[in-house]
DNA sequence: AAAAAAC
């Protein structure tokens, strides 16, 4: 099947279709829209850029096509992490109904519920929401998920890293167990995959390959760079930003800056446009309507550098965008390969340029890693990159004082100060080389943060928290289950039973201890494969 | 250490 013509849509839906130019499937469209139609469950395994809303959406109308909605009873639901997702999925809808008679509420947060509420009263058949904005909706009594026959969860993975999973479940749990599943995630989790195990009924499993972790098609670098002092790092990190824009000339249409903080979002966004280039924020604390403004006004190429927080790395359809730029290196390496694929999107050329700063380098080494290539040094014009720092900054023993003396001397002799303010404390700050001041910096975070998860005496793996489901847990445990790919089983339904509490029993063989019965490996052993 | 999401 090479043609939407072939698969069993709603000829409305087909011309809809046709209308907005296309003609073939994406493979996760040919790969879902089928098993879909026929009513099954799918699992589908795929990111943003794959064509995968329309994989649920397209058959989700297809069935709707017939019957009508009831008062407060929505036929389906479809939620989303963020709500410029939500609303992206709300357009689609709009887009592929055109020529039906389907009626949708858009249930997000940050805008009043008395328009969502009179559209749930007069009964909708698709309902598109964030999870928070739909269970209050049901708290007041305005919503009844009883008349759910297909129920979609988008993004899952970063349903988790949100810590929407709870919300989730109690959702699930709202609607009918006779309901259609469609489910939808870019990575399998154990914690997903127990999710996927408890409220799907026999899936079909759709897996695209994820677009070559970064696309060939996606130039990128990273600047290596050392602040002259700490509190000028920030500032100085925006001169090299703009430096790195000047740089790109007129090859820049439009570009995304990253930066992993709200309030450096703010301020680099009113830095840029302090000198003149055109740039606006976007991130979660900025009210709705000030989001999509900017958000629309960079879809339609009024605005040409949108200044962004996390929100935007993942899922937003900007249809193509120049550069990308990480003013900050993600911490989470996987967020690293959604922010740079923003850019280089359906075959075009892309340019990812990055600034590293030294407390930044385990990072960039984590992505490097897992983009499986040493990405390319830029240097630039005046900007002086740092001395390589220690290859393992972790390996530097915890309760040994960081050698001394002869770098410190070193350092003096190289480099007369210019700094006169420094004077105070010549050696703390300064050119102090990067091992140096790299082994200090890490030295008691380090410590805090190794202990923990550092094999005591044995072999075995100790949970030391297994007990607690906290939150935070279950991010750290998505994480190390993403980078470990699954070497050890996940926390949460294996270990906790044995009940390590304390201290005590740590050569014991904790649940399943280092042996992990290979199954529970499969379906990341399946991932790599492919 | 932070981002996102409900009021």
């Amino acid at each position: 099947m090479t043609k939407f013509s072939d698969l069993d849509l709603d000829p409305k839906v087909l011309k809809a279709i046709a209308e907005a130019g296309y003609e073939s499937p994406t493979p996760i469209q040919a790969g879902a829209i089928p098993h879909a139609l026929q009513g099954k469950d799918v699992l589908g395994i795929a990111q943003t850029g794959t064509g995968k809303t329309a994989s649920f959406t397209l058959p989700m109308i297809t069935r709707l096509a017939k019957g009508r909605a009831r008062a407060r009873m929505p036929r389906s639901l479809v939620l989303c992490p963020t709500r410029e997702l939500a609303a992206q999925v709300a357009e689609n809808f709009d887009t592929y109904t055109k020529h039906m008679k389907l009626t949708k509420a858009l249930l997000i947060g940050g805008v009043s519920f008395k328009e969502q509420e009179q559209l749930i009263d007069r009964g909708v058949d698709v309902l598109i929401a964030t999870p928070g904005r739909l269970l209050d909706h049901f708290e007041r009594g305005k919503l009844l998920l009883t008349g759910v026959q297909i129920m979609v969860v988008d993004e899952a993975d970063r349903m988790l890293d949100m810590g929407f999973i709870p919300d989730i479940e109690r959702i699930f749990s709202l609607t009918p167990f006779t309901r259609q599943t469609l489910f939808f995630s870019a990575t399998m989790a154990p914690e997903i995959e127990r999710i996927t195990n408890t409220f799907l009924s026999n899936p079909e499993r759709i897996e695209v390959a994820r677009q070559a972790t970064t696309g060939e098609n996606i130039q990128q670098q990273v600047v290596m760079y050392k602040a002259s002092r700490k509190d000028r790092e920030g500032s100085e990190k925006r001169r090299i930003l703009r430096q790195i824009i000047d740089m790109e000339g007129d090859s820049l249409t439009n570009a995304i800056v990253f930066c992993n903080r709200k309030t450096d979002v703010d301020v680099t966004a009113k830095s840029l446009k302090k000198y003149g280039y055109d740039a606006a924020p976007i991130h979660g604390d900025l009210d709705q309507s000030q989001r999509t403004r900017t958000l629309d006004g960079f879809r339609d190429g009024s605005l040409k550098i949108l200044v962004a927080s996390d929100v935007a790395a993942r899922g937003l359809d900007v249809p193509s965008v120049s550069h990308v730029f990480n003013f900050d290196v993600p911490s989470h390496s996987e967020d690293y390969v959604h922010r740079i694929g923003r850019t280089g999107r359906a075959g075009r050329n892309g340019k990812a340029v990055m600034i590293c700063v030294p407390r930044d380098e385990k990072n960039l080494a984590d992505i490097e890693k897992l983009v499986e290539k040493e990405i390319p040094r830029l240097e630039l014009p005046g900007v002086k990159s740092p001395a390589p720092a220690a290859a393992a900054p972790a390996a530097a023993p915890e309760d040994e004082a960081p050698k001394p003396a002869r770098s410190r001397s070193r350092t003096r002799s190289r480099k007369p100060k210019e700094e006169t303010t420094e004077a105070a404390a010549p050696e703390a700050q300064a050119e102090a080389p990067a091992e140096v001041k790299d082994a200090k910096a890490e030295e008691k975070p380090k410590a805090a943060e190794r202990k923990p998860r550092e094999p005591r005496k044995s072999e075995s793996k100790p949970k030391a928290k297994a007990e607690e489901p906290a939150r935070d847990n279950q991010r750290d445990n998505a994480r190390d289950s993403q980078r470990d790919q699954g070497n050890k089983p996940s926390r949460g339904n294996n270990n906790a039973r044995g009940g390590k509490r304390g201290g005590g029993n740590d050569n014991k063989v904790v649940g399943m201890g280092d042996h992990m019965p290979s199954f529970i490996a499969l379906s990341f052993d399946q991932r790599r494969a492919s």
